[in-house]
DNA sequence: ATATTAGATATGTGATCACACTTTAATTTC
DNA sequence: GAAATTAAAGTGTGATCACATATCTAATAT
């Protein structure tokens, strides 16, 4: 009878554990700014600054960007120095493979569910933020519509944790996306072939194609994979000419 | 010219960075342990035991805990609590879906790659210590063997960030699986089959078909996992008869 | 004017302490 | 003797200090 002795699952209801520690709101904020774009890629960190900046001591603030270290969102580049994930042809590309596979599964399984038009007018609705954002030139508004538009969904992947690791994933990506900002001419033009291959998207889930939701996705991810590539190539050959870098 | 005024990625080069702090001593140490299932799912720990028990101060093991907890292989169950990742079904079931994804992905490059004649040599010494472990009932060496097995064919996908990921995923299924390890007949058995299943994964390598590369791989997470459920609702029935829990 | 060096500042890391709180054990009370 | 109460450990969390070392600044020497 006492063949299975392991420690039994207490709880079988996934408790919500709202415990509101300060390491948690630190570690909310860095990550919300991550997202943002609010860092860049490569940029220093220091532990001694962010809690400086956010009013707090720096134990929080250890253990939040210990997570993001976990989390890949922050690397130790030396003995002592911290700094978000730097942009890296290669890294990215593999990263966007893994997204591809990922966000398209997401994708597929939000689209082969029950017909879902509150999920409809949602994406309908996240798109056409994204859509008038562009037109007033509000970049922040498009990529917080952008974001929007993704995880509402995945959210339909009735997987709490495969949303979870593509948040992870969009941790890393976010400074770079975020940063690529800067050429508004490309960004505008990205995102503008964007909502377009959103309204693909919305018409798979809407018509519960799976095969065409995941490939719509992974069209997107894709897309501005290219145009991210195009601009850091175009940054680093400018940069070259200003700095002597290795 | 100053038009991309981003940090520069100042080291193209992907930097080893060995830094051995003795958080980095500790994190390896957890996970490993965890990997090899000497935490039970929903066993708790403490920081002060675990330091005490590796020698250090509680420093160290917290930012490990926070690294752990990020990657939801710890999670606070409580105010002060802290515990191993519990089994619960559904959500088990979310990660098997969501891995054989990522590793019939990775499985799927692995294949698809130039011949690889020391991959198909190294994949099938693995396979075979499985065996033999299995013959002398040494389950330890079977698990490893496993985890190698797996592990030695992911990385021959070329994305160490998919290994990575994949590695954190194992994480969180680590404790489970090899708690499971109590019911010995049913794991022979489980392993033994996928000892036959390893073998469709060697050969599809071998013919460098993806297709059947990814499929076999998925069907070997597959068919570990309904074993693991049914375990797990063994010992559930059998725990229901001795505590009257909730 | 450039290169070298010495000092000062800032860095992550580890240890320790104080605190609020929960859990457990012992004690007291009825 | 059993139940209620109280005291004692034990918990994660946050703050602070000490330390070795890396990085930057400025003065010195060439």
């Amino acid at each position: 009878m006492n063949t299975f002795d392991l420690t039994k699952n207490s709880k079988p209801m996934l408790a919500p554990v709202d415990v509101s520690t300060v390491q948690e709101r630190v570690y909310q904020s860095l990550r919300l700014g991550l997202l943002r774009g609010e860092f860049l890629p490569g940029e220093q960190v220091s532990i001694r600054a962010l809690a400086n900046m956010l009013g707090t001591s720096a134990m929080p603030v250890r253990e939040a960007i210990a997570r993001l270290i976990a989390e890949r969102a922050i690397e130790q580049s030396g003995p002592r120095t911290l700094r978000v994930a730097p942009y890296h042809a290669s890294e990215h590309e593999a990263y966007i493979r893994i997204r591809m596979q990922l966000e398209g599964y997401a994708a597929e399984r939000a689209a082969s569910g029950p017909k879902n038009p509150k999920l409809v007018d949602a994406l309908r609705r996240h798109n056409d933020q994204i859509k008038e954002a562009l037109q007033v030139d509000d970049y922040d508004s498009a990529l917080t519509g952008n974001q929007a538009f993704h995880f509402e969904l995945y959210r339909a992947s009735g997987y709490s944790q495969l949303l979870d690791l593509i948040s992870t994933l969009w941790l890393r990506t976010g400074p770079i996306v975020a940063s690529a900002r800067k050429d508004t001419s490309l960004f505008e033009r990205v995102f503008t072939h964007g909502v377009k291959i959103h309204s693909n998207v919305i018409d798979a889930v809407a018509q519960r194609d799976r095969a065409a939701a995941r490939w719509s996705v992974n069209l997107d991810i894709r897309s501005s994979h290219l145009a991210i590539r195009r601009f850091y190539k175009l940054a680093d050959g400018n940069a070259a000419d200003v700095s002597g870098a290795d």
